[in-house]
DNA sequence: GTGAAAGCGCTAACAC
DNA sequence: GTGTTAGCGCTTTCAC
């Protein structure tokens, strides 16, 4: 097998002691500047690696940090990752990335199996299942660095790093209103996701301030987001036998948005005529739908950016971090096709 | 900060030696049932966790390996993951996923890392720009289990999965000309990848079938794979160009075949009246494009699934493999709008 | 300036 | 059946 060098075998190789070439690899400031640059030297030469597993076992960290979210094939994640990966890697952090597909269960599993594994941190977006973080809060109270991303929770005080969902679902309805619409339904996550919650501020906060009227049964919950498309289809198979349907749909979820494209296809219904619709999403591909759908896009790659960059602040932190922060980013509102007004 | 529990912590408590709490917890028989359990009750009680470190430490191995891939934000690549990871799981492995974005320098800094963060195998996709793979070699000569998938190299020899990407190509291209279509050009990948090449291989067997001579000049490399939309938008260009223009396309990519559809519009070209395209991706929303997309589609899953199997087996394996397979995989190929004869 | 030795958490060979 | 000890690769304190 794969038997990397070690400082042994170069102590031995140079008729010194280990420490010694530990010392003059780690730079230390009292070796000879000639041994060290034999050590030097020859650890070059033999392409010698510190073993990150027996540094990590001494310095009792890894170095890593874990990420949990609910699956890569998503736009918003796969670009938080990337974002998160940047950072991670500059800093030296290796990411372990985990899926929950929305479970609640697979959630505890992940987090669980990271933390032993010693990750040194955790990335958090909740899976829609989710409503109880008993096995986060442990973890937080233990001292394990936790910083959140998009979906967040009031229930663990920690820096938080979202999109303003409020005010992207505010200015999509907004634009739905302007384009004419009065009828306009929202779907959205599972109920008690923080990003439900600011979306459906949003939504109603816009259609107030335009004097229109909320019909609650216009409401409807996705308890798994996207994830089972049948539960989707549901509920545009709702909305669309309605004595008074919506003329118009805003969508709070990126797998929301394109599953109930597909649902709308799948009932007939046509995108804008029958009915219009924007959502959240950061799909890169919204442009070659039928219609182009306006999309509420979020800077995915700098949250994951700023939510990494958080994490290690905080991992490396030397004295325990009181004071902490809900850094917010702004969304994009990308006018299409399934928004105009025929 | 975080202090797990450790065996000596339970020793003290217990008033044991360590090596008995060890062994007690790993099974052992040479220990009175008596002790054993409470050993076992007081570990439950601690919610003890072995330290993954210090035992990858001592048994000289990570129980981890690592995913090499160009991009997540790919479907097939999200879905080969998820398959990887389902197997990892199971088997008790973790996995570490990089990104080479296609470069060839971000590869070798990915392998590098992975192989220092002793990884205990390697499963990966070639990048696009990756012509050389000695950096691969001299770790699959040093031991390092390796196993190829999706874009392979015949330099080391491993166990390797891929779909079938000829008889896709060719089902895709037969398809086109039973449709009518006679003018069929080819965009691809870069042209010294294995997918590349074979999916070449489909598409000229295809129209030598038919008698359907090959223009030089029809087949068009994106050597970036689609990663920059300029190249696939001078592409199509270059297609809608030529005074015998292309009446179909064949697609050999994932991100090209949307990066393709992207194009041609940019260009005016209404697919499929001006141009019919088929092509390789494993969307889940290549239906809602306009037009729908003909797709071939991989089982990427199962393939990341088998990829990882193969690994963990070579990982696992006592003695030294010498005998490897190439495993292959069906591909589908779902014919929709974007190859309708109009 | 350099070496010896302890210790990070764990397992296992070797005592008893 | 249980304890003692060495050792996985590394850093660091303490001697010299």
């Amino acid at each position: 097998m794969f038997e990397p060098v070690k400082l042994k075998d170069i102590a031995k190789a140079l008729n010194v002691s280990v420490s010694t070439v530990s010392r003059s690899l780690s730079g230390g400031h009292e070796i000879s500047e000639k041994t060290r640059n034999i050590v030097l030297r020859y650890a070059q030469k033999l392409n010698y690696r510190q073993n990150p597993i027996a540094l990590s076992l001494k310095e009792r960290r890894s170095r890593s940090i874990g990420v949990v979210i609910s699956e890569v094939a998503n736009s918003y994640f796969s670009q938080a990752i990337s974002g998160i990966e940047s950072i991670a890697y500059d800093r030296g952090y290796h990411i372990f990335i985990t899926q929950t597909h929305e479970s609640a269960d697979r959630e505890i599993a992940n987090v669980q199996h990271l933390s032993s594994r010693s990750v040194d941190g955790l990335l958090i977006s909740l899976a829609s299942e989710t409503q109880e973080i008993s096995h986060l809060k442990s973890l937080h109270d233990k001292g394990l660095p936790i910083v959140f991303f998009d979906r967040v929770s009031p229930e663990i005080e920690t820096h938080k790093v979202i999109a303003n969902n409020y005010k992207g679902a505010f200015e999509a309805t907004v634009h739905l209103i302007k384009s004419g619409f009065r009828r306009i339904a929202h779907i959205t996550g599972a109920h008690h996701l923080s990003t439900s919650k600011d979306r459906l501020r949003g939504y109603l906060a816009a259609l107030d301030l335009y004097s229109i009227p909320c019909k609650p049964e216009y409401i409807i919950y996705c308890e798994n987001g996207g994830m089972i498309q049948a539960e989707t289809d549901a509920a545009i198979a709702q909305l669309a036998l309605m004595p008074d349907r919506p003329d118009a749909l805003f969508i709070g979820g990126d797998k929301l948005s394109t599953g109930c494209l597909s649902a709308l296809k799948k009932q007939g219904l046509q995108v804008p005529q029958d009915i219009a619709i924007a959502g959240f999403t950061n799909s890169d591909v919204a442009e070659l739908f039928k219609p182009s759908l306006t999309a509420v896009s979020q800077p995915a790659y700098q949250i994951g950016q700023k939510a990494a960059e958080m994490l290690i602040q905080l991992i490396e932190s030397k004295k325990p971090v009181t004071q902490f922060e809900t850094e917010m980013f702004s969304t994009e509102l990308i006018v299409r096709k399934s928004t105009d007004k025929v």
